[in-house]
DNA sequence: TTGAGTCATTGACTTCTGGTCAACAATATA
DNA sequence: TATATTGTTGACCAGAAGTCAATGACTCAA
């Protein structure tokens, strides 16, 4: 990587860490583009250098937890599908908690935003969990572990509809109850109630999840 | 009413008449406020006579929907709860199919929005359905049907979080599965699950929910 | 070393739109 | 009929998103 590639990274690095701590403080539309550059310290044409829209740069802040969570999943392999789920809504949670309100709040106007068609089309992020998650169902299908005739594309619509049905409800709410205690008392049933009809494994009357 | 009050009313109901069609037709962001008032046949500044922000219309859009379900089930009185939260789970998905893409994703965006704080504690369309799911909870546990010791804020929020959860992830997807096939093969069994532990009915296993 | 080409950076500028407000006109009231 | 009230109007303002031509630091091949 040459210096013209690091200076580069280095200002893209700087605009995402101002973008977050503004929107975390303040909320997404009370700032506004310059307020960002300012804060990173560069010109405000520089922030469509990077970015084709103001909200662009939400989806970015996204992309380091949540690659995180797909890792720890790639190494559960072998583990009961109700297991990883479960630890996938517990660490979805997670970020969530961690990354404030503000930025959840976002995350999903951003998503429901019709305007937002990225010329990727894995640019959504709910695109990028919902394929995460279909990943995982055609695996534990694969490996015997869910029957052949489960419906996959529905099932992780359910499991999508779970995961932003919280996050929306913790930021409506104003964030008034803790997302881990949902998590622990909610999710696991959940998990439990959607794939019970589906599950092959002999010891599922075993598995952690209750 | 006299005739001042009359083409008050008439002048309001002609704007959201406007803005519902204008909303579902091209989407929240694509029009603007004088888009709407010249739909309606009057000047721009006469919106700002009824709505304070160019968002206030959405809610107005849910109003009428929402409250026929509200009457609703007040005339089922003594019907079982999950009789109720399924009619309820239905018929909110029916408003939601009915009123499109377009007008629910912006409820769930206009929800989310931190500007968003009314005069009216309960101008924001999810504490309505919060109210008055609660409403419901309260009066069963008043009965006997639930548990002393439901936890009903909780209960709240987790159907809340399923309605949500349901809307958002319909819109997401671009309206691509059936949402009352979706309420059909997925609330009763969420329903079920999320109740089963603080159910007192006898007859509960005779219950239509299975 | 050099100089032509590349590309990140800049910030003034354009465009758009949400929201305001003072003047006006229609209606109510005494 | 005269005065008060209140819905209506549209020019205007403010603010912010996004553009773009000019700049100059950096790259690389000769």
């Amino acid at each position: 990587m040459n210096k013209r590639q690091t200076s580069a990274q280095e200002t893209r690095r700087k605009l995402v860490t101002a973008g977050l701590e503004l929107i975390k403080e303040k909320g997404f539309d009370a700032i506004n583009v310059e307020d960002i550059t300012k804060k990173a310290g560069v010109a405000k044409g520089t922030f469509y250098t990077y970015f084709k829209r103001k909200e662009d740069i939400v989806l970015e802040i996204s992309r380091v937890p949540f690659g995180e969570i797909a890792e720890e999943l790639q190494k559960m392999e072998g583990l009961a599908i109700t297991e990883k789920l479960s630890h996938y809504f517990h660490r979805f949670m997670e970020c969530v908690e961690s990354c404030g309100i503000n930025v959840c709040r976002q995350w999903t106007r951003d998503v429901l935003d019709p305007n937002n068609v990225p010329d990727n089309k894995d640019g959504q992020k709910w695109k990028y969990d919902f394929e995460m998650l279909k990943g995982i169902l055609e695996e534990a299908v694969s490996i015997g572990e869910l029957k052949n005739d489960t419906p996959i594309e529905l099932l992780t619509h359910i499991i999508i509809s779970e995961l932003y049905g919280m996050m929306t409800c913790w930021c409506m709410s104003d964030g008034k109850f803790e997302p881990l205690d949902w998590t622990d008392r909610f999710c696991k049933i959940q998990i439990d109630s959607i794939f019970k009809q589906y599950i092959r494994r002999i010891n599922y009357a075993d598995s952690k999840i209750k």
